[in-house]
This record gives structure tokens, sequence and C-alpha cells, in this order.
DNA sequence: TACACGTGGAT
DNA sequence: TATCCAAGTGT
């Protein structure tokens, strides 16, 4: 929702220290904010954390940087050693688009990850968010960073609404906007300390507003908590589903080192129409390899 | 603009 | 147990 009004210079200059300040004494040690994460790490880990939490992204990142510290190492692999190694962190999509990425980035990028917010949204699955996530964190860039987390603190503490709108709007990218400081380091910090607030303090269903510095500024807060209005927000259902048999599918090759034979897959699920069909999207998806005779592979 | 796209922990 | 939701993107 549009906020009546913008937030004057004062109401702005008073989130900023108040967030900041709170970030300094709270932010996680987390290692793609370690200054020698390169921008490359700070990219592995965006891509991670698209839908899935933290604390399941952290090993398999360590993992993954370890084993591919820079593009060109992820490049000289096939794609199916990038999705074998996304393990299960969900949306394998990611890591086949992630692998992409490496081989544009040493195709025509000279193998850096680039620094212009439009180079980088030009990438395989790097859209708004990410494409704003890595210039700003990666290279300190002056862009509104505008995830989930960001969303629903702003929502509550300057429009009132317990949640944002189910698609970011314009009157949120104007909001964002009004509030990033100037200086391009300063937005870049305000950005990941508002991120870090909306993940520890003001989550989406257990916000601790007692602990919360905005907790003086927050308009959500002054209007005593008014529960969300509007559409209720669609549940995911999932047992059933193409994407679990597709999940499920996909394990089976993920956990066997060569080739696996069509009777294999026809084990791991009863349903014989959606287990064609998800096979042939997963085919389609470049995810998973026909062989000619009866079997699959993960790509070459 | 909705919907598809994985997975697992929290409530 | 069922539902929610977690640093989104592509179509």
């Amino acid at each position: 929702m549009e906020p009546p009004t913008l937030p004057t210079d004062a109401d702005v200059a008073a989130l900023h220290a108040a967030c900041l300040d709170w970030y300094g004494q709270n932010a996680r040690d987390l290692p793609w904010r370690r200054t020698y994460a390169t921008p490359w790490h700070v990219m592995v880990s965006e891509f991670m954390l698209q839908q899935t939490p933290v604390v399941r992204v952290l090993p398999m990142y360590e993992a993954w940087v370890e084993r591919w510290p820079r593009p060109a190492d992820l490049a000289a692999e096939p794609v199916g050693e990038a999705i074998r190694a996304w393990g299960r962190l969900g949306y394998p999509r990611r890591a086949m688009r992630l692998h992409e990425c490496a081989r544009a980035i040493v195709e025509r990028h000279g193998g850096e990850v680039p620094e212009d917010r439009d180079q980088l949204r030009a990438l395989p699955g790097v859209g708004e968010y990410t494409s704003a996530a890595i210039a700003a964190f990666a290279y300190g860039r002056r862009h509104a960073v505008l995830d989930t987390n960001v969303r629903r603190v702003l929502s509550r503490a300057i429009t009132g609404n317990e949640h944002p709108p189910r698609t970011l709007t314009r009157p949120e990218r104007v909001l964002a906007e009004r509030l990033l400081p100037a200086s391009p380091p300063v937005a870049a910090r305000w950005s990941v300390a508002v991120m870090e607030l909306g993940a520890l303090r003001c989550s989406a269903t257990a916000p601790d507003c007692d602990r919360c510095p905005l907790r003086t500024h927050c308009a959500w807060r002054r209007t005593g908590y008014p529960a969300h209005d509007g559409p209720p927000r669609r549940a995911q259902a999932y047992a059933g589903t193409d994407r679990q048999c597709r999940g499920r599918l996909l394990g089976v090759l993920r956990d066997s080192d060569g080739p696996v034979a069509g009777s294999e897959l026809r084990r791991a699920w009863d349903d014989h129409a959606q287990r064609e069909r998800a096979l042939d999207s997963l085919v389609a998806d470049g995810l998973v390899e026909p062989l000619d005779g009866d079997g699959f592979r993960l790509p070459r």
C-alpha cells in the first residue's frame, strides 16, 4: 500500500541511526559478509539464499566456495556436477543457472562478476533483488535492495501493515529509494541492516517488537498491530504434486554415480502419468539428460 | 498477473 | 497434523 506520506528528513535520519546502530551490535557473522568474501562468493550465497533459510545454506555455501573458488572453476565442470553438489537445497534450477552464470562470466566478463546492475540483471537467475544485492553487498554500489525482509520491515514500520503486498509494487520501490542513504557504502550497510532486522526481529510470524530498534518509530506498533487485511496468502501444497515428484526423481539421479535405468525411477514414484510428465519437464528444463537406450543421468 | 518451482524447520 | 514460510526468478 502507498504510505500516506513519505517520511520526513528527520524521520529518515532517525531510522538510519537506529537501524545502523542496532546492526553494529547485532549482525550475525555470516561468511559471505566477511571482508575476504569475493563478489563470486556473494553471488553464490545470494543464489542459495533465494527462498532457502540461512541455516541450511551455510554448509553448502562453504562446500561450494571451497570447491569452486572462482567462476572459472565452476564453469569448467559439467552442469550435472553443480546440480549434484546442490544437494537438497531445493529449486535445483538455481544450481543450473548459477553454472550458466559462471560460464557467461568467463565468456563475457573476463572471469569477474560484473559490478554493473544491468549487466548482473542480464545473467540467468539474477533478477531485481539479486542484481541489487550483488551490486550493493559485493561492490558497495547504491541500489535499493528489496527482499522479503526489507519489504516486511518497511511495510510495518512505515506503512503500518503487517505484511507487504503479494508482489513488489511501485510505492514500495519509491519508499525504499526515499529511505536509501546518499552515500553508496552507507546505503549498502543500511540495506543489509534492514534485512537483518527483518530476519532477527521483525519476522513474519513472531516479531520481537520489545527488542526492535524501530519500536518507537513503528507505524504498525503505534496503531495497535492491526491484523493483515486483504486476500489470504495462498498456501503452497506440496505432497503429491509434480514438484514433489520431480524432487524425488532428481534425488535418485543425484544420489547415483552413473546413469539410472527407467526401472529404478519407476520404483521411486508410483503414478505412471505423473512420473512421465515430471521426467519430461526435468529433461525440458535441462536438469536431466535422457540416454539413447532406457536410462537417464545428470546432464554433462 | 498468477503460478510453478524443492525442501525442511517452526508453530 | 496442517499450515506457514525462508536473502526470488521466469513465464
